[in-house]
DNA sequence: CATAAATAACTGACTGGTTAGTTATTAAAC
DNA sequence: GTTTAATAACTAACCAGTCAGTTATTTATG
């Protein structure tokens, strides 16, 4: 019996809606609850926002009464809290470990980057964090500065790094590594939040385009001697 | 008593808070009041988008009961819309017929744009629109279809026209008009939103830095031959 | 092994505070 | 005195957070 039910959880962030589970209500798995929770949340957020956001609507996505997401979970803001750290950090680290392993042009790693963004993070909730985080940080400081503090200097540090060992390196040209990598970056962030918000409506957004003519621009630019 | 009280609008929105005027309580002022109200929302509504906005602040800004604002506009999504419709339109008005009498390479004339956007606009509430609509696109699909009907689409027309005309004189190199247009849209998108969420927490962004270098990278590796 | 008591996960109806929108009333304007 | 701008008290709805009660699971007992 008890191990019929852990699984059945194996399949549950495909359906994305756990109340479909034929499984009893009186479900009692206190190590399961956090992540799907987490997952649930994941989703009202990234489309809703902070306050539009109902905690009845995550609770009915986990698969749970909202009376339980305040056993695993102090508020509505700690959720909120936990989702940016639960699936944004693991990214970052391991973005951080690609590059440390990686050997060859700083261009290619570059590139390697954008693309596993527009592959495997652009596709996901993931995308939606961005735009929740900009959409909530005037009503929510706390939030926004914890989120400067661990994602933003994080990653700005990461790629400023790379942008001044290709000049080192002689591969691209002088240039001010915070601002470039801030110039690169820029665009990935934007796929994301205008996927979570006017995408839709923006019939003639191609994400595809956008980040190939992006990628031409911000690494052609940089190289040097691209003159084909 | 008329007079005196027009005059005294005129200081109004560098206040920013009618409620300080001594003006009695039950002034009649039909004329000016769509103005006031308009402009208190746009400041309230920036910063704190729509859900989060509240009337009575709205109202207290421009002075005026709560009630009075339902004498002017039919919702509070009426009024998200008209001060969209307000102050967005005329601006790109501004830049169209700038544009149209514009003699001079191409290059100087986006030049122009973006340092008119950096000194003209990101200082104002103007500038939280963006974030405003980006935040709210979801909760609110109607306006966002609105907004990409008659600002981004037309802004977007606008630029690539310019690209488009920069290829045919030879001052660009060949590229795709409309995606090119994002990437020189992109960062000023950009820094308005970062301007109005992250900038008071993420201390080492400087607008002007940040856009000299968007500038620099876009329109030399779109201009040909420029090398030094 | 069977059964009962204890514990802990879980539920859902409820509460208190909040706010968009309404309306009865007041005062200004002419 | 009539009309209308403006007010302020009001209502209805909504929702984060609570808690008394329910059920699954574990532990204790014979």
């Amino acid at each position: 019996m008890i191990s019929e039910n852990k699984q059945q959880k194996s399949t549950q962030k495909q359906g994305g809606d756990n109340s479909a589970c034929k499984c009893g209500k009186w479900q009692r798995r206190k190590e399961d609850r956090p992540g799907e929770i987490l997952f649930a949340a994941l989703q009202v957020f990234s489309s809703k926002g902070f306050a539009a956001a109902r905690l009845d609507e995550v609770a009915k996505k986990a698969g749970v009464s909202k009376g339980t997401l305040y056993l695993y979970f102090e508020s509505k803001q700690a959720l909120f809290k936990a989702v940016v750290t639960e699936f944004v950090l693991p990214q970052i680290q391991q973005a951080e470990e690609h590059a440390e392993s990686y050997q060859g042009p700083i261009r290619d790693l570059m590139n390697n980057l954008l693309l596993h963004w527009q592959t495997h993070i652009l596709q996901t909730e993931l995308a939606g964090i961005p735009k929740m985080i900009i959409a909530e940080a005037s009503n929510f400081p706390e939030l926004a500065e914890f989120y400067v503090e661990n994602v933003v200097n994080r990653v700005l540090a990461f790629i400023s790094k790379l942008v001044k060992l290709g000049i080192e390196r002689n591969e691209f040209r002088q240039c001010d590594p915070v601002n470039t990598a801030r110039a690169f970056l820029t665009p990935m962030v934007f796929s994301a939040i205008w996927q979570h918000s006017m995408s839709v409506f923006d019939k003639g957004f191609d994400t595809k385009d956008y980040l190939d003519t992006h990628i031409e621009i911000v690494l052609d630019g940089l190289t040097k001697d691209n003159q084909a």
